[in-house]
RNA sequence: GCGCCCGUAGCUCAGCUGGAUAGAGCAACGGACUUCUAAUCCGUAGGCCAGAGGUUCGAAUCCUCUCGGGUGCGCCA
């Protein structure tokens, strides 16, 4: 339409253009510009040397407004050409709604294309920390709005069950297991200081009692190791499942070492001459890859390093098929990125299809002074804390607020004191409210008609019911959704999930304020019954891409 | 020193690929419950978008520099 009427325009001779570029029809923020408005006239501006907005002009009084759908165009601004859409167009939204449930918003786009969602991947030597539960809460939300926007999603945690740390894990429980039966014992440095690592001694000691002190320490080292692994990764599925995070699959890294993963990945970068021996260590050539400095594969002692395994799993993840692969990681392994996607160029994969988010941080605070989050201090906040100070709702809403790339002070006490007026009840409580509505319906006896059997002219009929600016405002928010959806997917930005139902319960609020729902109208009451209907169920949808319960009552 | 993140209302932050008068929440102040849940709503006030240049019809947004805060730079993971 706009083409056609700025070709019109070239033909008139009012416009000297060779072409026309690609522009954007957007939905303005503000809703006295219009249902939809096109840049174009700005975009040509310099081309025609000819101004925004008398440009706009040409083009808008070229467009045939005689069809069913636009009401009236007009230029307004500096050039934007506005279209305003007769009323009834996006009343459609509330029956599509109604009809798809919890699909709608589901996009066919992207063609269930299979994506990779690697996130969380704590290391299993002690509880998961706070940065571990953002971690938590930002993938899972990532990978439910992939998921809506049409990929084939798979969620993955990697278990750093091999290497350095599990050394010390090691030697931390034999110091442990000494102590407690009275004999002397020295956590190593780097070592694991934290209760939990007392914890599974004292209950291993409950069962099989002293009978290891006589076993030479390196078997004895690695019964405790399985021991406690095998504890730890149970007891973060679940203390993750009791943040309403699942996961398909739980990779471990021991079994890459096992295969011989790592040192096929090793072999295939020296045959293609991309590592070297310096100082008795295996070398690759990363800087010959984009990465700011060469890394060392291979230590001087002959054991791989964790870059090595990492290259290994993630060539695996490739050979697995994915074609397209998400890692979550911590601010601390930004320097990790380059030598990464290095490797994967070495090894002749692309390394465009990884993407990794750089997830900030966060700082918690306690008493007012910064607390440390390291497992090893052993007096870190824990995930579970969270849960049980604050509600996974509360925490899951909370982390999914801001972007991965903001820094975020969590103030514990804070937090606690706040989660009465914690934003997630502003949302919850529209959904509640609505229930309540249709409770009260139930009790008048209001018949509903079946929402599948309506016809068009039934639908129109309700649509022209809507004319408040409250409904009006409503409908609108709702039919953002899929947008929002796409939005959010491209960006990998769940977070405006979270934005997004705050401004549709706000809408719904402000709403509830303004108009009645079950009215003496009974027509009225019908259509506004849809709408809330179609306002629960979008925010049902938002809700569980966060994670985060949808309360019938509060 | 090098790399990355951030600097927007008193506070915490949005601002999507440059677009119309820079927006929310909290805090402050003033209003609204005999009626579907007041965990709500309505209103008032609050801004040199850190600073300086540049690109552009048009900059909070892109580029360069400066300043401030954070963080990372192990043969740890």
């Amino acid at each position: 339409m706009i083409i056609a009427a700025t070709n019109k325009a070239i033909e008139d001779n009012v416009l000297s253009i060779e072409d026309i570029p690609d522009f954007y029809i957007e939905v303005p923020q503000d809703k006295d510009h219009g249902d939809f408005a096109a840049n174009i006239a700005m975009i040509l501006a310099k081309q025609a040397k000819m101004s925004p907005r008398k440009i706009g002009e040409c083009i808008a009084e070229r467009i045939y407004t005689n069809n069913s759908v636009v009401e009236k165009v007009e230029v307004a601004g500096p050039g934007f050409i506005n279209f305003y859409l007769v009323s009834t167009w996006a009343n459609n939204a509330i029956y599509s709604i109604l009809e798809s449930g919890k699909n709608y918003g589901k996009l066919d786009i992207y063609n269930n294309k299979k994506v990779q969602v690697e996130f969380v991947s704590a290391n299993p030597t002690g509880p998961m920390h706070m940065g571990n539960a953002r971690g938590a809460a930002l993938g899972d939300a990532l990978a439910s709005v992939l998921k809506m926007a049409g990929y084939n999603v798979t969620k993955e945690f990697y278990i750093n069950d091999a290497g350095n740390q599990i050394e010390n894990f090691g030697l931390s429980l034999e110091a442990r297991y000494l102590e407690l039966l009275g004999q002397k014992g020295e956590i190593p440095e780097g070592g694991y200081h934290g209760e939990d690592v007392i914890e599974h001694m004292k209950k291993l000691i409950d069962h099989e009692g002293e009978r290891f002190l006589h076993m030479d320490s390196p078997s004895r080292r690695s019964y405790f190791i399985d021991y406690a692994l095998k504890k730890n990764i149970q007891r973060m599925q679940d203390d993750l499942k009791s943040f309403g995070v699942d996961f398909d699959i739980w990779y471990s890294e021991q079994t890459l070492h096992d295969t011989g993963k790592v040192n096929e990945v090793i072999q295939i970068l020296t045959d293609k001459g991309y590592t070297y021996e310096k100082d008795g260590a295996l070398w690759f050539k990363a800087s010959d890859f984009g990465a700011v400095k060469d890394e060392v594969l291979i230590r001087q002692n002959g054991l791989p390093t964790y870059f090595a395994s990492d290259i290994a799993y993630h060539k695996n993840k490739f050979d697995r098929g994915f074609e397209w692969v998400i890692d979550i990681w911590g601010a601390d392994h930004h320097g990790h990125i380059g030598r990464m996607k290095g490797a994967l160029k070495a090894l002749g994969y692309d390394p465009d299809k990884l993407t990794i988010i750089i997830m900030q941080l966060v700082r918690l605070y306690r008493n007012g002074e910064i607390a440390r989050m390291s497992k090893r201090t052993g007096r870190a906040v824990t995930l579970v804390d969270i849960v049980e100070e604050v509600g996974k709702d509360a925490a899951r809403f909370f982390f999914n607020l801001r972007g991965a790339d903001t820094h975020l002070d969590f103030d514990l006490d804070l937090a606690i004191k706040q989660s009465d007026d914690n934003p997630v009840y502003y949302v919850q409580y529209a959904h509640a409210r609505i229930s309540s509505i249709l409770r009260q319906a139930l009790e008048q006896g209001i018949k509903l008609p079946d929402v599948k059997k309506l016809t068009k002219e039934d639908m129109t009929k309700y649509a022209n019911l809507l004319v408040e600016e409250a409904d009006l405002d409503l409908i609108k928010r709702l039919a953002d959704y899929p947008g929002e959806i796409k939005i959010s997917a491209d960006n990998l930005a769940p977070y405006r999930i979270t934005v997004y139902s705050q401004e549709l319960a706000s809408a719904f609020h402000s709403f509830y304020n303004k108009c009645r729902v079950l009215t003496d109208d009974e027509d009225l009451t019908i259509a506004r019954l849809f709408l809330v209907m179609a306002v629960q169920q979008v925010l049902k949808n938002s809700l569980a891409i966060l994670g985060i319960t949808a309360p019938d009552r509060m």
